[in-house]
DNA sequence: GTTTTTTTTGAATGAACGTTCAAAATGTTA
DNA sequence: TAACATTTTGAACGTTCATTCAAAAAAAAC
Protein backbone atom coordinates (compact mmCIF):
# COMPACT_ATOMS: atom_id res chain seq x y z
CA UNK A 1 0.00 0.00 0.00
CA UNK A 2 1.17 3.12 -0.53
CA UNK A 3 1.94 5.98 1.80
CA UNK A 4 -0.84 9.00 1.86
CA UNK A 5 1.59 11.77 1.40
CA UNK A 6 -0.22 14.50 -0.32
CA UNK A 7 1.45 15.28 -2.79
CA UNK A 8 2.79 11.70 -4.23
CA UNK A 9 -0.58 10.97 -3.83
CA UNK A 10 -1.68 13.93 -5.70
CA UNK A 11 0.53 12.95 -8.69
CA UNK A 12 -0.12 9.23 -8.84
CA UNK A 13 -3.70 9.62 -8.79
CA UNK A 14 -5.12 12.78 -10.13
CA UNK A 15 -2.86 14.76 -11.87
CA UNK A 16 -1.80 14.42 -15.37
CA UNK A 17 2.20 14.74 -15.46
CA UNK A 18 3.85 18.23 -16.36
CA UNK A 19 6.20 17.70 -19.58
CA UNK A 20 8.48 20.51 -17.85
CA UNK A 21 10.44 20.77 -14.15
CA UNK A 22 9.09 23.64 -12.08
CA UNK A 23 12.79 23.58 -10.60
CA UNK A 24 14.66 23.60 -14.30
CA UNK A 25 12.22 26.41 -15.11
CA UNK A 26 13.00 28.50 -12.50
CA UNK A 27 16.70 28.71 -12.64
CA UNK A 28 16.35 29.46 -16.01
CA UNK A 29 14.03 32.41 -15.20
CA UNK A 30 16.31 33.38 -12.31
CA UNK A 31 19.41 33.25 -15.15
CA UNK A 32 17.34 35.54 -17.37
CA UNK A 33 16.02 37.89 -14.85
CA UNK A 34 18.93 38.56 -12.99
CA UNK A 35 21.33 39.45 -16.33
CA UNK A 36 18.13 41.53 -17.95
CA UNK A 37 16.39 42.87 -15.06
CA UNK A 38 12.89 42.87 -14.64
CA UNK A 39 12.00 45.55 -17.19
CA UNK A 40 14.55 44.49 -19.30
CA UNK A 41 13.48 41.03 -19.50
CA UNK A 42 10.35 40.61 -22.04
CA UNK A 43 7.93 37.13 -22.11
CA UNK A 44 9.78 36.64 -24.98
CA UNK A 45 13.06 35.95 -23.58
CA UNK A 46 11.64 33.83 -20.83
CA UNK A 47 9.51 31.74 -23.22
CA UNK A 48 12.77 30.90 -24.87
CA UNK A 49 15.08 30.40 -21.97
CA UNK A 50 12.46 28.24 -20.38
CA UNK A 51 11.42 26.37 -23.35
CA UNK A 52 8.27 26.83 -22.32
CA UNK A 53 4.53 28.18 -24.37
CA UNK A 54 2.98 31.24 -23.12
CA UNK A 55 -0.28 29.28 -21.90
CA UNK A 56 1.45 26.63 -19.92
CA UNK A 57 3.70 29.66 -18.38
CA UNK A 58 0.88 31.70 -17.02
CA UNK A 59 -0.94 28.87 -15.75
CA UNK A 60 1.81 27.88 -13.27
CA UNK A 61 3.13 31.24 -12.63
CA UNK A 62 0.23 33.44 -13.07
CA UNK A 63 2.17 36.34 -14.68
CA UNK A 64 5.77 37.36 -14.97
CA UNK A 65 5.86 39.27 -11.67
CA UNK A 66 4.72 36.24 -10.19
CA UNK A 67 7.24 34.21 -12.10
CA UNK A 68 9.64 36.95 -10.96
CA UNK A 69 8.76 37.00 -7.50
CA UNK A 70 9.34 32.79 -7.17
CA UNK A 71 12.87 33.34 -8.77
CA UNK A 72 13.71 35.69 -6.44
CA UNK A 73 12.98 33.96 -3.31
CA UNK A 74 14.52 30.79 -4.35
CA UNK A 75 17.65 33.28 -5.55
CA UNK A 76 17.55 34.50 -1.87
CA UNK A 77 17.04 31.27 -0.20
CA UNK A 78 20.29 29.73 -2.10
CA UNK A 79 21.84 32.54 -0.79
CA UNK A 80 21.72 32.01 2.87
CA UNK A 81 22.56 28.24 1.67
CA UNK A 82 25.49 29.21 0.45
CA UNK A 83 26.95 31.85 3.48
CA UNK A 84 26.19 28.88 5.57
CA UNK A 85 28.04 25.78 3.97
CA UNK A 86 30.75 28.42 3.91
CA UNK A 87 30.88 29.23 7.42
CA UNK A 88 30.76 24.99 8.27
CA UNK A 89 33.59 24.50 6.06
CA UNK A 90 35.79 26.82 7.50
CA UNK A 91 37.98 26.44 10.70
CA UNK A 92 36.49 29.21 12.29
CA UNK A 93 33.79 31.61 12.19
CA UNK A 94 35.68 34.37 11.13
CA UNK A 95 37.62 32.42 8.20
CA UNK A 96 34.70 31.46 7.00
CA UNK A 97 33.35 34.83 6.80
CA UNK A 98 36.98 36.47 5.22
CA UNK A 99 36.22 33.62 2.52
CA UNK A 100 33.03 35.02 1.48
CA UNK A 101 34.02 38.25 1.01
CA UNK A 102 37.20 37.01 -1.02
CA UNK A 103 34.69 34.81 -2.65
CA UNK A 104 32.75 37.83 -3.88
CA UNK A 105 35.48 39.40 -5.34
CA UNK A 106 36.63 35.88 -7.45
CA UNK A 107 32.74 35.69 -8.87
CA UNK A 108 33.34 39.41 -10.49
CA UNK A 109 35.99 38.10 -12.61
CA UNK A 110 33.52 35.69 -14.37
CA UNK A 111 32.87 37.09 -18.13
CA UNK A 112 29.54 37.75 -17.39
CA UNK A 113 29.27 38.63 -13.64
CA UNK A 114 25.91 39.61 -13.01
CA UNK A 115 26.58 41.41 -9.18
CA UNK A 116 23.89 40.15 -7.08
CA UNK A 117 20.25 39.37 -8.29
CA UNK A 118 18.33 40.75 -4.63
CA UNK A 119 20.41 44.58 -4.99
CA UNK A 120 19.83 44.78 -8.61
CA UNK A 121 16.17 44.25 -7.77
CA UNK A 122 16.05 46.36 -4.87
CA UNK A 123 17.59 49.48 -6.80
CA UNK A 124 15.89 48.92 -9.90
CA UNK A 125 12.42 48.43 -8.80
CA UNK A 126 12.44 50.99 -5.73
CA UNK A 127 9.75 53.60 -7.37
CA UNK A 128 7.83 50.54 -8.87
CA UNK A 129 6.64 47.74 -7.48
CA UNK A 130 5.48 47.32 -3.91
CA UNK A 131 5.16 43.63 -3.53
CA UNK A 132 8.61 42.69 -5.08
CA UNK A 133 10.39 45.30 -3.03
CA UNK A 134 8.97 43.95 0.31
CA UNK A 135 10.12 40.90 -0.78
CA UNK A 136 13.29 41.73 -0.87
CA UNK A 137 13.70 43.68 1.95
CA UNK A 138 12.81 40.69 4.10
CA UNK A 139 14.88 38.52 2.74
CA UNK A 140 17.82 41.40 2.82
CA UNK A 141 16.88 41.33 7.03
CA UNK A 142 16.91 37.52 6.80
CA UNK A 143 20.84 37.52 5.53
CA UNK A 144 21.83 40.15 8.02
CA UNK A 145 20.12 37.89 11.00
CA UNK A 146 22.10 34.99 9.67
CA UNK A 147 25.37 36.55 9.89
CA UNK A 148 23.86 38.44 13.13
CA UNK A 149 23.42 34.84 14.53
CA UNK A 150 26.75 33.17 13.04
CA UNK A 151 28.59 36.13 14.76
CA UNK A 152 27.00 35.73 18.01
CA UNK A 153 28.98 32.26 18.91
CA UNK A 154 31.74 34.43 19.48
CA UNK A 155 31.10 38.04 20.14
CA UNK A 156 28.75 39.34 21.97
CA UNK A 157 24.94 40.53 20.95
CA UNK A 158 25.70 43.91 20.92
CA UNK A 159 29.40 43.79 18.91
CA UNK A 160 27.51 40.77 16.75
CA UNK A 161 24.62 43.20 15.75
CA UNK A 162 27.39 46.25 14.82
CA UNK A 163 29.68 43.74 13.04
CA UNK A 164 26.76 42.28 10.56
CA UNK A 165 25.98 45.91 10.05
CA UNK A 166 29.30 46.98 9.31
CA UNK A 167 29.06 43.26 6.68
CA UNK A 168 26.01 43.94 4.81
CA UNK A 169 27.27 47.68 3.90
CA UNK A 170 30.87 46.17 2.38
CA UNK A 171 28.91 43.28 0.77
CA UNK A 172 27.03 45.86 -1.26
CA UNK A 173 29.73 47.50 -1.70
CA UNK A 174 32.16 44.47 -3.25
CA UNK A 175 28.83 44.20 -4.90
CA UNK A 176 29.23 47.37 -6.55
CA UNK A 177 32.66 47.94 -7.10
CA UNK A 178 33.31 44.54 -8.34
CA UNK A 179 31.63 46.24 -12.07
CA UNK A 180 34.87 48.49 -12.17
CA UNK A 181 37.68 46.18 -13.85
CA UNK A 182 40.11 47.40 -11.32
CA UNK A 183 40.17 45.24 -8.34
CA UNK A 184 42.65 45.89 -5.23
CA UNK A 185 46.03 44.24 -5.43
CA UNK A 186 45.63 41.87 -2.30
CA UNK A 187 41.77 41.29 -2.02
CA UNK A 188 42.21 39.58 1.22
CA UNK A 189 44.72 42.50 2.74
CA UNK A 190 41.72 45.36 1.15
CA UNK A 191 39.35 42.88 3.45
CA UNK A 192 41.05 42.80 6.49
CA UNK A 193 42.01 46.95 6.33
CA UNK A 194 38.34 47.66 6.04
CA UNK A 195 36.91 45.11 8.39
CA UNK A 196 40.13 44.45 11.18
CA UNK A 197 38.23 41.92 12.95
CA UNK A 198 37.82 39.73 10.55
CA UNK A 199 41.91 39.08 11.64
CA UNK A 200 40.29 37.92 15.14
CA UNK A 201 43.85 38.01 16.84
CA UNK A 202 42.87 40.45 19.21
CA UNK A 203 40.54 39.60 21.79
CA UNK A 204 39.39 42.66 23.04
CA UNK A 205 35.93 42.05 21.32
CA UNK A 206 35.46 38.47 22.51
CA UNK A 207 32.09 37.41 23.65
CA UNK A 208 31.49 38.43 26.91
CA UNK A 209 34.96 39.98 27.21
CA UNK B 1 27.86 96.99 -29.66
CA UNK B 2 27.11 93.60 -28.56
CA UNK B 3 30.37 91.16 -27.94
CA UNK B 4 30.48 88.16 -30.14
CA UNK B 5 29.86 85.73 -28.29
CA UNK B 6 29.26 82.64 -30.09
CA UNK B 7 25.58 81.37 -28.44
CA UNK B 8 24.37 84.76 -28.04
CA UNK B 9 25.04 85.61 -31.52
CA UNK B 10 23.16 82.48 -33.04
CA UNK B 11 20.72 83.81 -30.88
CA UNK B 12 20.26 87.01 -31.86
CA UNK B 13 20.70 86.90 -35.53
CA UNK B 14 19.98 83.00 -36.67
CA UNK B 15 18.10 81.55 -34.81
CA UNK B 16 14.09 81.29 -33.49
CA UNK B 17 14.09 81.00 -29.52
CA UNK B 18 13.30 77.80 -28.17
CA UNK B 19 9.94 77.75 -26.07
CA UNK B 20 12.39 75.56 -23.07
CA UNK B 21 15.21 75.60 -21.35
CA UNK B 22 17.37 72.41 -22.22
CA UNK B 23 18.66 72.89 -18.51
CA UNK B 24 15.73 72.75 -16.88
CA UNK B 25 14.46 69.88 -19.04
CA UNK B 26 17.80 67.94 -18.13
CA UNK B 27 17.44 68.35 -14.87
CA UNK B 28 13.52 66.75 -14.84
CA UNK B 29 14.99 64.14 -17.11
CA UNK B 30 17.58 63.20 -14.43
CA UNK B 31 14.74 63.10 -11.99
CA UNK B 32 12.73 60.87 -13.88
CA UNK B 33 15.29 58.10 -14.70
CA UNK B 34 16.71 58.18 -11.57
CA UNK B 35 14.05 57.30 -9.94
CA UNK B 36 12.56 55.33 -12.85
CA UNK B 37 15.41 53.61 -14.81
CA UNK B 38 15.90 53.44 -18.55
CA UNK B 39 13.79 50.21 -19.28
CA UNK B 40 11.25 51.78 -16.42
CA UNK B 41 10.91 55.12 -17.98
CA UNK B 42 8.39 54.81 -20.73
CA UNK B 43 8.34 58.98 -23.47
CA UNK B 44 5.08 59.07 -22.07
CA UNK B 45 6.68 60.08 -18.84
CA UNK B 46 9.64 62.30 -19.81
CA UNK B 47 7.16 63.80 -22.28
CA UNK B 48 4.79 64.64 -19.00
CA UNK B 49 8.08 65.43 -16.67
CA UNK B 50 9.37 67.90 -19.45
CA UNK B 51 6.22 69.44 -20.69
CA UNK B 52 7.57 68.75 -24.40
CA UNK B 53 5.92 67.14 -27.67
CA UNK B 54 7.79 64.25 -28.35
CA UNK B 55 9.19 65.99 -32.32
CA UNK B 56 10.61 68.77 -29.71
CA UNK B 57 12.22 66.09 -27.65
CA UNK B 58 13.74 64.04 -30.67
CA UNK B 59 14.82 67.09 -32.54
CA UNK B 60 16.81 67.94 -29.61
CA UNK B 61 18.06 64.60 -27.92
CA UNK B 62 17.79 62.38 -31.06
CA UNK B 63 16.17 59.61 -28.67
CA UNK B 64 15.59 58.35 -25.46
CA UNK B 65 19.03 56.56 -25.03
CA UNK B 66 20.80 60.52 -26.23
CA UNK B 67 18.73 61.95 -23.64
CA UNK B 68 19.57 59.55 -21.07
CA UNK B 69 23.30 59.60 -21.99
CA UNK B 70 23.47 63.83 -21.26
CA UNK B 71 21.32 63.23 -18.20
CA UNK B 72 23.71 61.01 -17.09
CA UNK B 73 26.92 62.74 -17.39
CA UNK B 74 25.42 65.90 -16.03
CA UNK B 75 24.38 63.98 -13.28
CA UNK B 76 27.86 62.73 -12.73
CA UNK B 77 29.53 66.04 -13.20
CA UNK B 78 27.40 67.61 -10.34
CA UNK B 79 28.62 64.56 -8.43
CA UNK B 80 32.00 65.76 -8.80
CA UNK B 81 31.40 69.35 -8.09
CA UNK B 82 29.43 68.43 -4.72
CA UNK B 83 31.80 66.45 -3.41
CA UNK B 84 34.90 69.12 -4.23
CA UNK B 85 32.34 71.82 -2.32
CA UNK B 86 32.08 70.00 0.51
CA UNK B 87 36.02 69.60 0.86
CA UNK B 88 36.62 73.03 0.32
CA UNK B 89 33.80 74.22 3.03
CA UNK B 90 35.30 72.19 5.52
CA UNK B 91 38.18 72.77 7.86
CA UNK B 92 39.84 69.67 6.98
CA UNK B 93 40.09 67.16 4.07
CA UNK B 94 39.60 64.63 6.50
CA UNK B 95 36.55 66.22 8.06
CA UNK B 96 35.25 67.00 4.24
CA UNK B 97 35.08 63.32 3.48
CA UNK B 98 33.51 62.15 6.53
CA UNK B 99 30.81 64.48 6.37
CA UNK B 100 30.20 63.67 2.66
CA UNK B 101 29.55 60.42 3.97
CA UNK B 102 27.32 61.25 6.76
CA UNK B 103 25.32 63.24 4.37
CA UNK B 104 24.76 59.86 2.06
CA UNK B 105 23.35 58.36 5.17
CA UNK B 106 21.12 62.13 6.11
CA UNK B 107 19.82 61.82 2.44
CA UNK B 108 18.84 58.54 2.61
CA UNK B 109 15.76 59.79 4.85
CA UNK B 110 14.42 61.52 2.18
CA UNK B 111 11.03 59.79 1.42
CA UNK B 112 11.67 60.08 -1.95
CA UNK B 113 15.05 58.24 -1.70
CA UNK B 114 16.74 57.28 -5.25
CA UNK B 115 19.98 56.07 -4.41
CA UNK B 116 23.12 56.87 -6.90
CA UNK B 117 21.62 57.44 -10.59
CA UNK B 118 24.83 56.03 -11.80
CA UNK B 119 25.07 53.01 -9.61
CA UNK B 120 21.82 52.29 -10.72
CA UNK B 121 22.70 52.31 -14.37
CA UNK B 122 25.27 50.13 -13.89
CA UNK B 123 23.70 47.45 -12.46
CA UNK B 124 20.30 47.87 -14.74
CA UNK B 125 22.05 48.36 -17.74
CA UNK B 126 25.19 45.92 -17.18
CA UNK B 127 23.61 43.47 -19.89
CA UNK B 128 22.08 45.53 -22.29
CA UNK B 129 24.01 48.80 -23.51
CA UNK B 130 27.76 49.12 -24.21
CA UNK B 131 27.62 52.72 -24.83
CA UNK B 132 26.07 54.07 -22.07
CA UNK B 133 27.94 51.26 -19.71
CA UNK B 134 31.33 52.77 -20.43
CA UNK B 135 30.43 56.33 -19.80
CA UNK B 136 29.08 54.96 -16.49
CA UNK B 137 32.81 53.37 -16.39
CA UNK B 138 34.59 56.32 -17.02
CA UNK B 139 32.54 58.78 -14.47
CA UNK B 140 33.19 56.55 -11.73
CA UNK B 141 36.87 56.29 -12.54
CA UNK B 142 36.83 60.52 -12.43
CA UNK B 143 35.30 60.41 -9.25
CA UNK B 144 37.57 58.04 -7.57
CA UNK B 145 40.41 59.47 -9.31
CA UNK B 146 39.34 63.19 -7.34
CA UNK B 147 39.32 61.37 -4.15
CA UNK B 148 42.88 60.47 -4.79
CA UNK B 149 43.66 63.43 -5.96
CA UNK B 150 42.12 64.92 -2.81
CA UNK B 151 43.66 62.28 -0.17
CA UNK B 152 46.90 62.93 -2.13
CA UNK B 153 47.10 66.27 -0.68
CA UNK B 154 47.58 64.66 2.62
CA UNK B 155 48.63 61.59 2.31
CA UNK B 156 51.55 59.24 0.38
CA UNK B 157 50.41 58.41 -3.84
CA UNK B 158 50.23 54.84 -2.60
CA UNK B 159 48.35 55.70 0.48
CA UNK B 160 45.77 57.56 -1.42
CA UNK B 161 45.10 55.07 -4.28
CA UNK B 162 44.37 52.18 -1.86
CA UNK B 163 41.99 54.86 0.94
CA UNK B 164 40.17 55.98 -2.49
CA UNK B 165 39.69 52.00 -3.39
CA UNK B 166 38.17 51.87 0.33
CA UNK B 167 35.71 54.83 -0.12
CA UNK B 168 34.66 54.24 -3.59
CA UNK B 169 33.45 50.45 -1.80
CA UNK B 170 32.24 52.59 0.62
CA UNK B 171 30.34 54.91 -0.91
CA UNK B 172 28.99 52.36 -3.10
CA UNK B 173 28.04 50.06 0.07
CA UNK B 174 26.16 53.09 2.09
CA UNK B 175 24.05 53.72 -1.80
CA UNK B 176 22.64 50.17 -1.55
CA UNK B 177 22.36 49.95 2.64
CA UNK B 178 20.55 52.92 2.60
CA UNK B 179 16.86 51.86 1.17
CA UNK B 180 16.89 49.15 3.88
CA UNK B 181 15.26 51.07 7.10
CA UNK B 182 17.59 50.63 10.03
CA UNK B 183 20.02 52.71 10.15
CA UNK B 184 23.21 52.56 12.79
CA UNK B 185 22.50 54.56 15.38
CA UNK B 186 25.12 56.99 15.20
CA UNK B 187 26.37 57.04 11.96
CA UNK B 188 29.28 58.96 12.83
CA UNK B 189 30.80 56.28 14.68
CA UNK B 190 29.68 53.72 12.16
CA UNK B 191 31.82 55.48 9.38
CA UNK B 192 34.77 56.10 11.81
CA UNK B 193 34.55 52.32 12.80
CA UNK B 194 35.09 50.92 9.37
CA UNK B 195 37.54 54.05 7.78
CA UNK B 196 39.79 54.48 11.20
CA UNK B 197 42.27 56.76 8.91
CA UNK B 198 38.85 59.19 8.83
CA UNK B 199 39.76 60.08 12.61
CA UNK B 200 43.19 62.01 11.27
CA UNK B 201 43.81 61.56 15.16
CA UNK B 202 47.04 59.17 14.18
CA UNK B 203 50.03 60.29 12.37
CA UNK B 204 51.58 57.17 10.88
CA UNK B 205 50.06 57.52 7.57
CA UNK B 206 51.14 61.16 7.19
CA UNK B 207 52.63 61.98 3.39
CA UNK B 208 56.20 60.98 3.47
CA UNK B 209 55.81 59.80 7.16
C1' DG C 1 -12.29 1.68 -24.72
C1' DT C 2 -14.65 5.37 -23.23
C1' DT C 3 -14.90 9.12 -20.18
C1' DT C 4 -12.84 12.46 -17.37
C1' DT C 5 -9.23 15.45 -15.96
C1' DT C 6 -5.24 17.99 -16.77
C1' DT C 7 -1.79 20.05 -19.63
C1' DT C 8 -0.07 22.03 -23.83
C1' DT C 9 -0.54 24.65 -27.86
C1' DG C 10 0.08 29.02 -30.38
C1' DA C 11 -2.55 32.32 -32.89
C1' DA C 12 -4.72 36.38 -31.51
C1' DT C 13 -5.61 40.47 -28.42
C1' DG C 14 -5.48 45.22 -27.05
C1' DA C 15 -2.35 48.26 -24.96
C1' DA C 16 1.89 50.62 -24.71
C1' DC C 17 6.24 51.23 -26.68
C1' DG C 18 9.77 54.53 -29.13
C1' DT C 19 9.77 57.25 -33.12
C1' DT C 20 8.52 60.02 -37.35
C1' DC C 21 7.17 63.89 -40.27
C1' DA C 22 4.10 66.98 -42.86
C1' DA C 23 1.84 70.90 -41.48
C1' DA C 24 1.29 74.92 -38.45
C1' DA C 25 3.28 78.36 -35.68
C1' DT C 26 6.79 81.42 -34.42
C1' DG C 27 10.63 84.38 -34.83
C1' DT C 28 14.09 86.83 -37.97
C1' DT C 29 15.62 89.28 -41.87
C1' DA C 30 15.22 92.58 -45.43
C1' DT D 1 4.84 93.15 -45.21
C1' DA D 2 6.93 89.46 -47.72
C1' DA D 3 10.32 85.90 -47.71
C1' DC D 4 12.89 82.94 -45.01
C1' DA D 5 14.64 80.06 -41.15
C1' DT D 6 13.66 77.58 -37.20
C1' DT D 7 10.79 75.39 -33.83
C1' DT D 8 6.60 73.24 -32.32
C1' DT D 9 2.77 70.36 -33.00
C1' DG D 10 0.42 65.93 -32.45
C1' DA D 11 -1.69 62.42 -35.18
C1' DA D 12 -0.03 58.32 -36.96
C1' DC D 13 3.43 54.53 -37.67
C1' DG D 14 5.10 49.90 -37.11
C1' DT D 15 6.78 47.11 -33.37
C1' DT D 16 6.87 44.85 -29.26
C1' DC D 17 4.74 44.24 -24.95
C1' DA D 18 2.26 41.00 -21.46
C1' DT D 19 -1.54 38.15 -21.61
C1' DT D 20 -5.59 35.15 -23.06
C1' DC D 21 -8.32 31.11 -24.38
C1' DA D 22 -10.58 27.82 -27.45
C1' DA D 23 -8.96 23.82 -29.33
C1' DA D 24 -5.83 19.84 -29.34
C1' DA D 25 -3.13 16.51 -26.97
C1' DA D 26 -1.95 13.65 -23.20
C1' DA D 27 -2.59 11.09 -19.11
C1' DA D 28 -5.57 8.92 -15.59
C1' DA D 29 -9.70 6.81 -14.12
C1' DC D 30 -13.19 3.57 -14.54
Amino acid sequence: MLLNIPVLNKVMSVMAIKKFDVDVVLEQAINTFWQYGYHGTSMQQLLQATGLRPGSLYREFESKEGLYLLALSRYAAATITTVNTRIQGSSSVLDGIKWILVDLFEEAKAKNYCGCFLVKTQLELSAHNESILTNVSEEFAKIEANYCAILKTIFSPEISLQYAKQLMLIIFGIRVYSYQSEQPEDVEEFILSILPWLKGDSNHNIKQG
